[in-house]
DNA sequence: GGATATAACTAACACTATTAGTTAATGTTG
DNA sequence: CAACATTAACTAATAGTGTTAGTTATATCC
């Protein structure tokens, strides 16, 4: 007879396999199969600890979110002051590049999902939020460096994962030259 | 008997409908069952004209780089002098909002089918190359300008599209300011 | 130790992409 | 214009998918 054992199987194990699982072979790749076998179960197991499919991509999203909040949060506590919103942006590009498949899912609207995701994204604004207050005094001008810094970073991140900086020369320098260049503009 | 007819079935036409039903019901759900029933036809008879799933979202990937270039052209060709890099940002982010699954496929690695890619890729840098080379001499410069709009655009137009700019204030002027922010950090 | 809840299982279903093999319609050539 | 070759539709079938229902073993708690 087969083993009917429980296993230690959770929800968080389920949806970090699976995100290791788009890691390698791509986000849309992944598989209850898939899933299931690397996890040593059979496909219908898992349906005890997650709904559906797409429900596991909720929760890569949700997971997503609160790593990547968490990361920045360390990265601005360990930052002097005036080089947090650098700290900002290297934390998330290495976030990125590290779990792809979580921040991808935390930056799309696969996250339509609802309420759980939008509370879980507060926290990051907040922190980031203060920073745009302590660099520009002027309200209007605050919201512009909010703006700026959100597409800079996030279209850094997308295009570089997407090999769509294509000479790939130093972008470690350039991500740098690039948050020095817009951070000097909105001093001026 | 059931039609043999032949249908003025072709290539384009299922990506042009493909495309359709992603943008209606998102990306992901697009299936060979609803392409075919859309195109009046039996999911077998895709297959004399495409290789595979995965072949269609390679197809819009194709179709989406070139159209987005084509609108960049139109729009740089009508465009004043000084004015040009404000119409390759508006006619992007136009075109996205159009077409927002081609996008979407030109800007992932969907394209990674290889050379046909790479290759209808190549007219849209060189006509953006041009426009960085007569805004600003020094090389080095000119580099970093490129990366910043291509990075600040594709941005914009990423989170936009996944509802990240939650505000929703007047966005359209906001990306006027961006790029016009952007663009008079580089002449300093 | 007995009751309860949890988490695994097997079996089944509807649906998917895809292939093979067939037939009708079209385009081309002598 | 008739014969041929090609195209593009079809039906039938296969392997694999997500998912549900129903069952059984394990762990937990009083």
């Amino acid at each position: 007879m087969r083993v009917k054992a429980k296993r230690g199987l959770n929800q968080d194990a389920i949806v970090r396999e699976a995100a290791s699982i788009c890691d390698e072979y791509g986000v849309e790749k992944l598989s209850i199969a898939a899933l299931a076998d690397r996890l040593g179960v059979r496909p219908p197991s898992l349906y005890n600890h997650i709904k559906n499919l797409d429900h596991i991509y909720s929760l890569m999203a949700l997971m997503g979110i609160r790593l990547w909040t968490e990361s920045i949060q360390e990265a601005v506590e360990s930052s002097t002051d005036g080089k947090q919103l650098r700290a900002v942006a290297h934390a998330s590009r290495a976030f990125a590049q590290d779990q792809p498949t979580l921040f991808f899912c935390a930056t799309r609207k696969f996250a339509a999902s609802g309420d759980a995701f939008v509370e879980a994204a507060m926290p990051m604004l907040s922190i980031t939020g203060e920073i745009y207050s302590s660099m520009v005094g002027d309200p209007r001008k605050r919201n512009l460096a909010e703006y700026l810094f959100r597409c800079l970073i996030a279209g850094f991140i997308s295009l570089e994962s997407n090999n769509g900086l294509q000479p790939a020369e130093d972008l470690d320098s350039l991500y740098d030259e690039l948050i020095d260049l817009a951070e000097s503009a909105l001093r001026s």
